[in-house]
DNA sequence: TCAAAGCAAGTGTGATCACATATCAAAATC
DNA sequence: GATTTTGATATGTGATCACACTTGCTTTGA
């Protein structure tokens, strides 16, 4: 490295640990935009600008226009064919498409998991359990970011277990794509007095301690398709009565 | 419109029957990335730059990064620590990977599609399967980018009638991520004296037209595998000898 | 009063520039 | 002679500009 380059910006800030792979802002705004989408931050039908998220995120458009691509071609984001881009609307077909898709996949993934999960994962997914119970206690105030949050922290743990480099992808864009449409179903879940997702996630666990790869399959296809069932329900009603 | 916008640039070689939705040139530029890396054109572990891919397109690099950054989320390239971009290098573990990927899900489309393909869909695979005889009848010489073509067509003219919008670009996705790996096997084929890739097509064919969906997803998971065995074992007896 | 023409603001796309970093070979130092 | 330093070239990243297209509102004319 030229001497000159490390006198003119090796400042104390930038030089942390990490010596070679360094965030990009693109990097951020890519993360940052795929964490509103899984969160369901964004309402479905949503046109997005490039320049107002750039305001928004405070850079320049060029970050923001690559983190946009990136996204339609995961088909988490749709590009309209006036070359304006939205979060994909949400159709009964695309309900069932992306659960059935999602069963296929996460099913699969948590079926390797399930002979591949070591006692070291099985207690790290039996504290992300506890630390969701203590989020529940005190639940004077519903705090859906961090279920969220904490819901993809452990469905993740799991299926990093199955070490495959292929499906981990495909199963974040299946989230990607879904986040939207689970949002309306969580709220959903908040109108109508919600059943315990604990206690879907603790079959899957024991099911995985058990290295019973069926069963773990079975209550994981349980826990995906309640809020795709409750959305599918709701959205059917709200058809008849028009 | 403006009338003077009009009167500069309403040439009538723009002024196609496509009223909306025009190709940009990063579509351009994507697409034939795409088909380079399906189509195994790029060797395994070869390392692409920005400006060299923007001056064999003869564009600027803008269009270039952003496919780039697309193919990236896509995992049909791979970015480097140093921010450079390459082709994935083919190790066993992901050639594995891949294949049970792509059996899980193309086995998947063609269940659906065995039984959603109507007389005219079968029509039309058995019209790519004549053209195929056609390639193959006059072999003087191997026309292999065409064969990958045609057979690129015959499965997607298939998966395209799971009427999935979810299944089918995830898909593509693997094509994209398998594509260096067949490049490498077709030419092992080659070497070796191959067998009848049509035969296998033609079992797939007669389960469709009998809308037996247990036997097209064997007839495919056999098809599709027998490719990534020989790859496998061409792997392993190099792994050997060194 | 209503519809068509015109205009202005907003938006995506592509090109170019500036800069930091990466790479590699030649030169200098031990 | 081996290792380090140094410089030149190449490359990725982010910002900015120019331009074409879209959109919505205003103005104009029947």
């Amino acid at each position: 490295m030229h001497k000159a380059a490390v006198e003119r910006n090796n400042d104390v800030f930038a030089a942390q640990l990490v010596p070679v792979g360094r965030e990009t802002v693109q990097d951020r705004v890519y993360s940052e935009l795929r964490r509103a989408l899984i969160g369901g931050l964004f309402e479905p039908s949503q046109v997005l600008t490039i320049r107002g998220l750039a305001d928004a995120l405070v850079t320049s458009t060029m970050p923001v226009r690559e983190a946009l691509g990136r996204l339609i071609t995961e088909k988490a984001l749709e590009a309209l064919p006036n070359r304006s881009v939205r979060v994909p609307p949400i159709t009964l077909e695309r309900i069932d498409d992306l659960l059935r898709a999602r069963i296929l996949i996460e099913g699969e993934a948590i079926s390797l998991a399930a002979t591949r999960m070591g006692p070291r994962g099985i207690a790290t997914v039996e504290a992300l359990l506890r630390e969701w119970d203590e989020v529940r206690a005190l639940k004077q105030k519903k705090d859906i970011d961090r279920e969220v949050t904490l819901n993809q922290s452990f469905h993740f743990e799991i299926y990093r277990a199955c070490g495959s480099a292929v499906l981990i992808p495909m199963i974040e864009s299946l989230w990607l794509q879904s986040g939207p449409c689970i949002r309306v179903a969580i709220y959903a879940f908040s109108e109508a007095g919600e059943v315990d997702t604990a206690h879907y996630h603790r079959s899957i666990v024991a099911a995985l301690a058990a290295q019973n790869a069926q069963a773990a399959r079975e209550a994981l296809v349980a826990d995906i398709s309640r809020p795709f069932a409750f959305l599918r329900d709701k959205l059917q009603s709200r058809a008849r009565t028009e």
